[in-house]
RNA sequence: GUCCGGUUAGCUCAGCUGGUAGAGCGCUACAUUGACAUUGUAGAGGUCACAGGUUCAAGUCCUGUACCGGACACCA
């Protein structure tokens, strides 16, 4: 009865080879529109919405961008099949610092440096740096299957966004939640910047511990070179050791210049415990010395240039590095009989620069701040409110233990590639006024002039307000049906930098949170578990991988045992594994088409056979369904993994083949059994592999699909 | 220093509200050209870090110990 067996399609003949079909597939997406839920079709009251986290513009995307677009468009898609209006809305980030670095490096490779450039010089070429990336990086977002609404996407530097921003700044002055001081800020010495606090690395080190003679006390320290404007010796009032000398007691001692005048501090800070309980302080280069001086009003004086070398003060050693002086210093306060002893095995963890590792210099400049006490208070409120949850407990303590402990936020940046603050500073008297219209033209305390602040804003308090850039914060239709949105999905790696901030920012401006739900994913790592850099050779690049294995496969790959906020380990072998799994489905599906032409929609189900439907199949998609909205796509995926190899290719495939060889009852139930399966399979592995499933079902026979397109089909209810 | 994790098969990791262990890859043997640039079947391999405790019963809860890791932090 076989001997007349129509052609099934001529693709099935040879595997599935993913190269032939990904971009075709993506086009057809993207032609019909419905990346963009204004266009979906239906009746869709329920909203489902995720701001994407908008990658870097300056380079290609990694692993870990693989990953999150996996996710999101894993959500994005089963929301949209699961029949919600579905807004997944893309963009690109300037990325402030990060880029400037990147640019800065491709500078000194030219044999050229920012410092001899006019900022609008250095300004445009890194605009035009990035936008050439970005073009290319929004490609690659589109090779990975991300289904996102590119008819809505906003870049970190469009107009909006920058009003926005400059529009928040100035509200946060007229609530008293901004100010501008002259305060301790962490200086890198080599990308002449501020950094905020979130961008010092702390690096565990052992360095020699010097005590020194200075005049009666013996005081400690590691950084002799900071020593020169030290005047003032601090002690605890309660240490009795030192009970004879009163607070503004002075003293003659000979120091590293010759003798100077040294007065005593009593002061809780000093510590006890500490070396010989007696310190000297280092007003411009320390935020503890800082406030110690502030509470005495004692004098400041710089003693480290912004380059990292000793000023004028230091005499002899004027111009000197820093770490080349230290020893020097210290050789010649042996000389004088001045130097004690050096405790070789002393720890500490020294403060550096994120990027380069440079140490960073503690210096006094005047500064935006914004107050983030009151700003935490809200989101812990929140919190407390379930007005928005974590996915996994453990990044909700690690989110209360850092806004418990918040600090005030430097948000000025001296680089050039940002969004200006818009501000004028006094050339007399260095007061800083918020300035939106530029009208500013004298300074409002002393009369004098203004120049504009040449300053730009930290990235991150602009991305802080990206959920209510995108929407079109106040205003727009999509703020109103998409804000607060669904779920923000990011790396656990920028909790602080962003999500937090996100969160107190959406807060302040409009009473609520951006997001109900925050999922954060861990790293990519490499198979045995270490961090991908360069340097260890070990980048996995997401395009080689696709190249391989199959965009499909990469994204199965990167969520199988993947738990939410754990690192990942992405190895190419389990990548290949889900390279066959595509094939089998291929193949699944050349075998249904190619027993089933003359299916019979009419055919009952046996007895057996409605066994299957009820107790696997449905069972299946029941357990899968509830897995995906408790956010555990791990699962969800491995289990499809599980069915449609174990139970539909090797169980009910297998046992149907001898069925499928007599004419009957039998025969036209398990053709109709096997197309249930195949369609529900297709639909429920469509998030996952969203490609090869597309593929296949633009092959089927119409009659078994409820709509052209897979990605807008309903997501299968048995 | 403070706060979080982790320690389960050779490797990388799952194991939800407690009932004597699972996946992928890898490995061994056999079979198969089949819907399948393969697949199928079978198999080896774990005192679930250690020590106590709660319980009829503990990778699974509690306490402690030892390692490993991460985040945060102003230490002279």
């Amino acid at each position: 009865m076989h001997d007349n067996k129509p052609a099934i399609p001529e693709v099935f003949l040879s595997p599935y080879n993913p190269g032939d079909h990904e971009k075709n597939i993506y086009a057809l997406w993207e032609k019909s529109g419905y990346f963009n839920p204004d266009n979906l079709p239906g009746d869709r009251a329920e909203t489902f919405s995720i701001v994407m986290p908008p990658p870097n513009a300056n380079g290609s995307l990694h692993a870990g961008h693989a990953l999150f677009v996996t996710v999101q468009d894993i959500m994005i898609r089963y929301a949209r099949m699961k029949g919600k209006k579905t807004l997944w809305l893309p963009g690109a980030d300037h990325a402030g610092f990060e880029t400037q670095v990147v640019y800065e490096k491709k500078l000194q490779k030219e044999g050229r440096s920012r410092f001899h450039m006019e900022p609008k010089e250095l300004y445009a070429e890194i605009m035009n740096f990035t936008q050439e990336n970005k073009t290319f990086m929004l490609n690659q977002l589109k090779e990975l299957g991300a289904s996102c609404d590119w008819s809505r996407l906003k870049f970190t530097l469009d107009d909006d966004v920058i009003s926005l921003v400059h529009d928040t700044f100035a509200q946060l002055e007229k609530d008293n939640l901004l100010y501008r001081g002259a305060r301790t800020v962490n200086w890198c010495p080599k990308h002449q910047t501020s950094l905020s606090n979130l961008e010092v690395k702390y690096q565990e080190r052992k360095d020699p511990f010097y005590y020194f003679q200075y005049g009666p006390f013996v005081i400690g320290t590691a950084r002799p070179e900071t020593k020169f404007g030290d005047k003032y010796v601090v002690m605890h009032p309660d240490d009795e050791r030192y009970a004879e000398y009163k607070h503004g007691d002075t003293f003659e001692l000979e120091w590293i210049n010759g003798p100077i005048t040294a007065t005593v501090i009593k002061d809780e800070a000093g510590n006890p415990e500490m070396g010989t309980g007696v310190m000297t302080i280092t007003p411009w280069h320390s935020d503890v010395d800082f406030e110690i001086a502030k509470r005495h009003n004692l004098d400041f004086e710089q003693i480290i240039d912004w380059t990292g070398k000793l000023l004028p003060v230091a005499e002899e050693f004027a111009g000197m590095n820093i770490t080349e002086a230290r020893s020097k210093i210290v050789e010649k306060l042996d000389s004088k009989g001045l130097l004690v002893k050096i405790d070789n095995e002393y720890e500490h963890a020294v403060p550096c620069c994120y990027k380069c590792e440079r140490e960073i210099e503690p210096q006094i400049k005047s500064q935006w701040f914004v107050k983030m006490k009151p700003l935490a208070d809200t989101a812990l409120t929140a919190l407390d409110n379930h007005e928005f949850s974590f996915v996994t407990e453990r990044d909700e303590r690690v989110f209360r233990h850092w806004l418990t402990n918040i600090e005030d936020w430097n948000i000025s940046r001296q680089i050039v590639w940002g969004i200006s603050i818009p501000a004028k500073i006094c050339t007399e008297c260095d007061h800083g006024m918020v300035d939106l219209d530029n009208t500013i033209a004298c300074c409002a305390i002393c009369g004098g002039g203004v120049i504009a602040d040449p300053d730009t804003f930290d990235t991150w308090f602009s991305s802080g307000q990206w959920p209510l850039a995108t929407t079109g914060y106040p205003d727009s239709p999509d703020f109103t049906t998409y804000y607060p949105t669904s779920v923000m999905e990011t790396g656990k790696d920028i909790i602080f930098f962003w999500v937090a901030r996100m969160i107190m920012f959406g807060l302040y401006r409009t009473g609520k949170v951006p997001f109900e739900k925050v999922y954060l994913h861990g790293m990519v790592r490499d198979k045995k578990g270490l961090k991908m850099s360069k340097s260890k050779g070990n980048v996995i690049a997401p395009s080689e991988i696709q190249e391989r294995f199959g965009t499909d496969a990469l994204r199965m790959g990167l969520m199988v045992n993947n738990v939410p906020g754990t690192d990942m380990n992405l190895d190419p072998d389990k990548v290949n594994a889900y390279k066959k799994f595509a094939n089998k489905l291929w193949n699944i599906t050349r075998f249904v088409l190619d027993n089933t032409d003359d299916y019979n929609a009419e055919a009952e189900f046996t007895s057996e056979d409605q066994k299957y439907i009820t107790e696997h199949l449905s069972a299946a998609i029941a357990e899968i369904t509830d897995n995906m909205d408790r956010d555990r796509y791990d699962l969800a995926a491995e289990r499809l993994y599980h069915f449609v190899w174990d139970h539909f290719a090797s169980t009910v495939l297998e046992e149907s083949k001898p069925l499928l060889a007599e004419a009957g009852s039998a025969r036209q139930s398990r053709q109709k059994l096997l197309r249930e399966y195949l369609v529900v399979s297709l639909k429920a592995l469509h998030p996952f592999m969203p490609f090869v499933t597309e593929t296949i079902w633009q092959e089927l026979p119409k009659e078994m699909k409820d709509t052209e397109l897979l990605m807008i089909s309903n997501w299968p209810e048995l």
